[in-house]
DNA sequence: TTCCCCTTTAT
DNA sequence: TAAAGGGGA
């Protein structure tokens, strides 16, 4: 090792000590190492993270500053441009290598290629990393060489390689760090924080950065994973994990839960069921990034092209229904309760999510983009390949879609996965006297509560949607 | 081409 | 019980 050597860790979705290849490279490489954020929310455009997010990202920040700190290093903060801002501090601390671990969305790589690109040409040493999925995209292609369509046969594959991948890294305790010297922004100067406090339910929900994501993991392999399975789908439980924004900042990595699974299945043999299907959402996450990779228009555009057609509203028609929607006063119960949860706590369980798509892209008939929008905005785990997943698989008209024949029905399903009707009254308080049939159906105008009549028909809109999706799948696909 | 298979359902 | 479809080997 040359004792000159000085790194630059320029971290950005991969939040962590442990298992960050990025930072570990530089560690083993480099005599001294300098971590680094830049805020460039412009770059992302058009999807600039939104106010959840920016909550998450605030607290994560904090939470990372902490943590260098304790093994010896000031993360630094500044905002960008990032090339020139990298090429400022390069100047400034005579760094010779750069690291980071790779994003793979397309705004990201082309940033990235672009820099990578600059850089080396000015002299710079520059290492990107896999720290965010189990596999590289490019790397799995069907036997014609075409990427994969449908998630039962890419997940086939990739679980048949899944064998190979290496424990995860041990966490960076001790860095050695010229940065105390640097000046730097604190996370509270890039104003991520809202200035009305609408973040109250959050701060009850949430526990920020890569130590209460480990902590998540453990309680979840603790008391949710024996009954995966079985209470996964209902909201009112505490049936899933919640990692999703932990995953999202990268505080925790896909290995380092493929290898707690693998540990856990190795202590209690009789969990397969439970494990497979957690297996199986990290399966979908690393599906959702793969189509973001292979298909970049489907951020912004339906992959089959035949739905861009559709008698999708226009604006003016929709803004009522939207906001109505988005506000969770649509009278349909199951549906509003999850848009409050989504709003006061920036996440909604994934049960929920399904339903409120379904009603907001088949039954009102607004395009699947104004959804995205809308939760990119309110999630805290906003994730462009999985939240344009999702949206296109819910609207039908993304790969492996769900047909479009297939319309939620929301009493049905309240009826299935609320019975008691608790998920819907912790979030619909005005509903608390309410009996079954208003839980499940919403209000008939002759009852009291303080609560929104229902503002569509269901069963007349299920049928004019399937009309509308009819004849769009009889038109040729391109 | 044929056959198997499909996260998340409807009446 | 049926499946208005379609991907992959």
């Amino acid at each position: 090792m040359d004792r000159t050597d000085t790194a630059l860790v320029w971290f950005r979705r991969d939040l962590r000590l442990a298992d960050n290849p990025a930072l570990t490279a530089a560690v083993n490489q480099c005599a001294r190492v300098i971590p680094l954020y830049i805020h460039a929310p412009d770059e992302a455009a058009p999807w600039i993270p939104g106010r959840a997010s920016n909550w998450w990202l605030h607290h994560s920040l904090c939470a990372l500053q902490r943590e260098l700190h304790q093994a010896g290093a000031k993360l630094i903060i500044a905002t960008g441009p990032t090339l020139e801002r990298l090429q400022h501090i390069v100047r400034q601390t005579g760094a010779t290598h750069l690291f980071w671990n790779r994003n793979y969305d397309p705004t990201s790589m082309s940033r990235d290629r672009d820099i990578k690109q600059r850089l080396t040409g000015q002299g710079l040493s520059c290492q990107s990393f896999n720290a965010n999925l189990l596999s590289e995209p490019a790397s799995i292609l069907t036997g014609q060489g075409t990427p994969y369509k449908v998630f039962g046969a890419y997940w086939r594959t990739v679980s048949g390689q899944l064998h190979q991948i290496p424990p995860p890294l041990p966490p960076v305790r001790r860095i050695s760090s010229p940065s105390k010297d640097l000046p730097t922004l604190s996370p509270g100067d890039l104003a991520l924080l809202p200035r009305i406090p609408w973040d109250g339910g959050f701060h009850s929900v949430w526990q920020t950065g890569e130590q209460a994501a480990l902590e998540r993991w453990e309680q979840f392999l603790l008391h949710a994973l024996p009954a995966y399975d079985r209470l996964r789908d209902f909201p009112d439980r505490d049936g899933t994990s919640r990692l999703s924004p932990h995953l999202h900042f990268g505080e925790i990595s896909p290995r380092q839960l493929l290898w707690g699974l693998r540990q856990q299945a190795d202590q209690s043999p009789a969990t397969v069921t439970h494990l497979e299907r957690i297996h199986s959402q990290l399966g979908w996450r690393e599906f959702a990034h793969y189509i973001l990779y292979h298909s970049p228009r489907s951020a912004n555009q339906s992959l089959d092209r035949r739905f861009e057609k559709l008698a999708w509203k226009a604006d003016d028609e929709q803004d009522a229904e939207l906001q109505a929607w988005q506000r969770g006063e649509t009278g349909i119960p199951i549906v509003d309760a999850g848009m409050r949860e989504l709003w006061q706590t920036g996440w909604m369980h994934n049960r929920v999510r399904m339903l409120v798509a379904s009603l907001l892209t088949k039954n009102l008939g607004v395009h699947w983009l104004q959804g995205a929008r809308w939760f990119w905005d309110t999630l805290v785990d906003a994730d462009l390949a999985n939240n344009s997943l999702g949206w296109q698989w819910s609207a039908g008209c993304g790969v492996d879609a769900a047909p479009y024949f297939r319309i939620f029905n929301p009493a049905t399903q309240a009826k299935r996965f609320d019975p008691e009707g608790r998920y819907i009254k912790r979030w619909l308080p005005e509903l608390t006297g309410a009996g079954k049939n208003v839980l499940y159906s919403g209000r008939l105008s002759d009852e009291p509560f303080d609560y929104p009549l229902p503002i569509l028909d269901l069963s007349r809109s299920r049928r004019d949607a399937l009309q509308r999706w009819e004849r769009i799948k009889r038109q040729q696909r391109e």
